[in-house]
DNA sequence: GCAATTATTTCAAACGTTTGAAATGTAGTT
DNA sequence: AACTACATTTCAAACGTTTGAAATAATTGC
């Protein structure tokens, strides 16, 4: 119960010095007198001092604090990129505020505000799915305050710095791969359209094929969102040819092929044990399945935090221009279960 | 691209009055003109002014900042009760910074000590595995900022605040459900003997039996920690009597459940799919399984963070004395599925 | 028209640090 | 003894806000 705090008020006064000697000494000037650092050192750990962040922050006009904004932490993607955040965020004196819009528009805009306020450092900004306007987004460059986009960005616009996963090159690995093991009919089960990497993810698959000379057959190619009905539908429009059948499958996002493979499963599809599939993911969970898919395209999502935490702190500390937007990819690798 | 920050000298000047006349005209204060801070407010809109945080924590000697300290982000138990936590701080006013100790002492008290210079008002904390001294966190109680433990907490200490799942409750439930089904062999598979409500959950388990007259065996409890192998053999001996064989099972955990039910179907057990099985946890992925469990103990983790927040602030706010330990205890339920 | 109110604005100190400039202290040189 | 040259410490302002007290302006009553 120290009623009076232990600033370097206090500490100054019970050395019988100047507040900026105690200061100095604390921070090791090299103008101050060895002894006196000691007694200072000393006095300071005894009493537990603290300095108080605030304080410093109002002087230096730093908070030391960066700002995360994502849909939500249910996703391990996003779990497994903070800690590659934190890591490097730690190391270089940055505290990490992390806040989830949970895909809601208005959350997000009360995130970017809640955050401006604290005058946050850096922001890394997954957005949200409804996210149009960057309004809330925009004050922060405006008060130079920079921003990196990671993973879901805002695809049409060109000015703003970006970390994100290569989607293409993960689907065109994960795709050759079959092929290498032999497979001709590969389906794919895309995501949803309105999300700005299906695309890339399509266009990694297809490419494979064209590579390798496999045909490409539309019959082989459906979409769905993250719901179970529409997963269904899309597999059973996949399968729904008895001369073009496939022997494995391409999934957009784990979830999606889980769905996809306990459908077939349960109806039980008479080649089932000869499907090869695979998917973007590589959940933890994957060993607790009866039919684990055969490899899972891993997004390296500690890769990608961290890409976005060093390409934000070269830019806080104005290595790399504001305005010199720069786009970062990292890829994706294939890791074969069992 | 402003240069010179907006700040309330800024204001004051295009506006020619007193920094204190804004100041007050921005919060409202009774003894400003209406027209004055009509006028202070639109150039404050105007002008994106944004007040300071780091000028206001030093004036109001307070951070506006609830710390988190918690072992990972990868156990759903943990976001889903940051979830809770994240609601009530900010409709209060607090940001949340979430620290994760990886279950490591050192990043623990390395976190303990981030959180400490950044003057959080409060913490709410789950211990690492290895935490035995409370040095780091005792800091905090010392400095007058109230701690709230919640989940994984000190057991000998009697002298702190705490939050916990009902653990014994709802290992109770879990079992009487079982014995409602009909059953009268059930197995109970316990988690690490150092976990402290490893424990609490063994005493559910047999008081409900007890209370239902179910005679107890020995020979159906076994104890597992997260590791596989482990999880094989203590079902294994489990399963090992044919004159005692069990009918249900209940669960530490989740993952160690899957794990188990895996291997039963793997060594195609006889009376497989008349098992019933039960664990704490209540994972989204139990759709994906082949065979889930018919139940699951759902602990409520937003709940559990949700009466952590508003403990702390209330102890914040001294609505409560912080020497007054409280211990609150946060029910579990049987979900059903299917 | 002047004092007495009341309304409104401003002053000034404070919160806990940092930091360049100024002051003081201590040797070393001549 | 006077001077220079360092070594060390202190001064004082600043960062952006809040807030009680003091000052000023406007209004009312007589």
């Amino acid at each position: 119960m120290n009623n009076t705090p232990v600033t370097l008020k206090f500490l100054a006064e019970k050395l019988k010095m100047s507040v900026s000697t105690v200061s100095k000494a604390l921070n090791n000037y090299p103008t101050i007198n060895e002894y006196t650092k000691q007694r200072v050192q000393e006095m300071a750990r005894d009493l537990h001092f603290t300095p108080n962040k605030s304080a410093i922050n109002l002087k230096e006009k730093k908070s030391h604090i960066i700002g995360i904004i994502l849909p939500n932490l249910l996703d391990h993607f996003f779990t497994r990129s903070i800690y590659g955040v934190e890591q490097f965020a730690t190391q270089n004196g940055y505290n990490v505020i992390i806040s989830q819009s949970h895909d809601d528009l208005e959350k997000e805009i009360q995130s970017a505000n809640m955050l401006l306020r604290s005058r946050v450092d850096g922001l890394i900004v997954a957005i949200s799915k409804h996210t149009q306007d960057f309004a809330h987004l925009d004050q922060f460059e405006n008060m130079g305050i920079p921003v990196v986009y990671y993973t879901r960005n805002p695809s049409f616009n060109l000015s703003c710095h970006k970390v994100l996963g290569n989607t293409f090159q993960g689907c065109y690995q994960a795709t050759k791969f079959l092929i290498d093991r032999g497979h001709k009919k590969i389906a794919y089960l895309g995501g949803p359209k309105m999300i700005n990497f299906t695309h890339d993810r399509f266009n990694g698959y297809i490419n494979a094929l064209k590579d390798n000379q496999v045909p490409f057959s539309s019959e082989l190619v459906a979409y769905t969102d993250f719901d179970k009905e529409n997963t269904i539908s899309a597999i059973k429009s996949l399968f729904a040819n008895p001369e073009n059948m496939p022997t494995a499958l391409v999934a957009f996002k784990e979830p999606i092929l889980f769905d996809a493979i306990k459908y077939l499963r349960s109806i039980n599809h008479p080649n089932f044990n000869k499907i090869e599939c695979i998917g973007f993911g590589n959940t933890s969970f994957i060993s607790y399945l009866d039919s684990p898919p055969i490899a899972s395209i891993e997004e390296n999502p500690e890769s990608v935090g961290e890409n976005a935490i060093k390409l934000l702190i070269q830019l806080i500390n104005k290595e790399i221009d504001i305005h010199n937007y720069q786009k970062v990819m990292v890829d994706c690798k294939v890791i074969v279960h069992g």
